[in-house]
DNA sequence: CGACACATTGAACAGCATCAACCCAGGTGG
DNA sequence: CCACCTGGGTTGATGCTGTTCAATGTGTCG
């Protein structure tokens, strides 16, 4: 299998996050690589194994899970075409959590340790993959606001926001909704939820105008109070660019807060 | 104020995460930086801004967290002594949440330039970083199954189990229990329970025998027993050094699988 | 002492889970 | 070509876990 410029979609995410330039995509391109497709369910990785390779999302999707000692599961995030799958495994030594494909989807496989060296050789690279891992990092922690603090007809309009804008953000354009190959079983276990709890939230969602299904694509005929309703504010998915050489501006001065008020700051409008 | 080698218990962490050189210590060392005590529910990064600074938690405790839309708050991660408390500033353009003190906090002020260009000029910190800034991902994934997927009771052990370990893997010894500064809204906050029900849930925990509580100070009777109740497994903390270069061992070939049986692997124990 | 923050307890309630049907479309095999 | 099977989606009835509201207890501090 030769080598297609097929990485496009990952250039196209790391570009938007940093300035890459033509010899970093080129670094990148000339890595030793090959293309696999992966059928729905297939694992992409294996929680509590280290593996050599790192698999770059190029095509459909893929989920992020883990199981709690009683079986249930836990969907931790949605990887997109452009998603690095395992790009933790350049710094940890075990992976964590599971990675399998929704849908049928398609992966680069880029073996870890060449990967490693040029990333960690080329500032441009090690800046553009640390920004995509804190920006993982963020969704991460506005999914534990999610599940944590929403009630399920907002989790799961706040999930398809979320999905929505990042496909658009990639350029992944998605004019007249989109298709998210999810089971209601597995929408509830990316939220907390059972599926039976999914279907009547839906259709709730469904009936006040909010969301609009066919099959398993999702359209928003008023995207706008969606967004409002579900309490999503895309600034957690740190969209734009992210510069790199920053002059400092803010000053840092003793501030102590408490009492009913003012505790702390506000979140999501 | 001089500049005490009072980054030790940064030292420490970092140590514990890499094999960190004496020159990448004395280079963090030789930073401009100011120590600074922080009272009871100070702010030391506000979501939405973006610090020219970094803090580093010296002494004490903080958290982590955000507010939804309707003002509910969510607590992401409880930060210990040695840990950064904003190096994610250094690639990304704004704040997406808050970091507060837990009871009174001492942390090391940096500025956020200096502080990155050192981190990225210097291999073994870039690394040591980078494995810190995945380690708080797992432990937001963790997070996640706990929340998502647990009972009150078990949800409430985990967490006290994550930071003891955490503690004590740190050398901050809590052979006798630890102290949490923690009121039992801010464990519901933590937990996504009311306060209310925290209080019961601890109750039961502690008429099983699972902890036993003296003022805000925690304590295992039988830590093993209580760490299998909560589904408690360490390794998500990352706790070992990782390793930087590392022998491929493991090979990808083209696993599928879907059907009932073994559609997704095991978790925690 | 009085104020205040927090812990504790009780009673009523609600959101979501559980259990159990039933339906529907698509694929398979006789 | 139809009978059957299977994996979802849909719906109803019932109940539990955790919420809400509210009152009372308790320790600390000025």
């Amino acid at each position: 299998m030769l080598k297609p410029i097929l990485l496009q979609v990952l250039f196209d995410k790391l570009d938007r996050l940093v300035d890459l330039g033509e010899h970093d995509k080129a670094a990148l391109s000339a890595l030793p690589q090959h293309h696999k497709t992966i059928p729905t369910g297939g694992y992409i990785v294996r929680e509590g194994t280290k593996p050599d390779y790192c698999a770059i999302l190029l095509q459909g999707y893929a989920i992020r899970q883990k199981l709690s000692a009683d079986g249930k599961r836990q969907i931790l995030a949605i990887q997109i075409a452009g998603d690095p799958l395992d790009a933790q495994h350049m710094f940890l030594d075990c992976a964590d959590h599971t990675v399998q494909a929704l849908g049928e989807a398609r992966v680069a496989i880029i073996p870890r340790h060449a990967l490693q060296t040029v990333v960690m050789s080329r500032p441009a690279l090690t800046h553009a993959f640390a920004v995509n891992g804190q920006v993982d990092a963020s969704i991460f922690r506005e999914w534990l606001l999610n599940i944590g603090r929403r009630d399920a007809r907002k989790r799961l309009a706040h999930l398809f926001c979320e999905i929505a804008v990042r496909l658009e953000a990639n350029g992944q354009s998605t004019t007249d909704g989109f298709y998210l190959p999810m089971s209601q079983e597995e929408l509830g276990d990316a939220t907390s939820l059972t599926s039976v709890h999914v279907n009547r939230s839906l259709r709730i969602l469904e009936d006040e105008g909010f969301i609009a299904r066919n099959g398993r694509t999702i359209r928003f005929p008023d995207k706008a109070a969606t967004m409002k309703m579900a309490g999503f504010d895309p600034r957690y998915l740190h969209l734009g660019r992210q510069s790199d050489a920053v002059i400092a501006e803010s000053v840092q001065n003793g501030e102590s807060s408490r009492g009913a008020g003012d505790r702390y700051g506000r979140s999501d409008a």
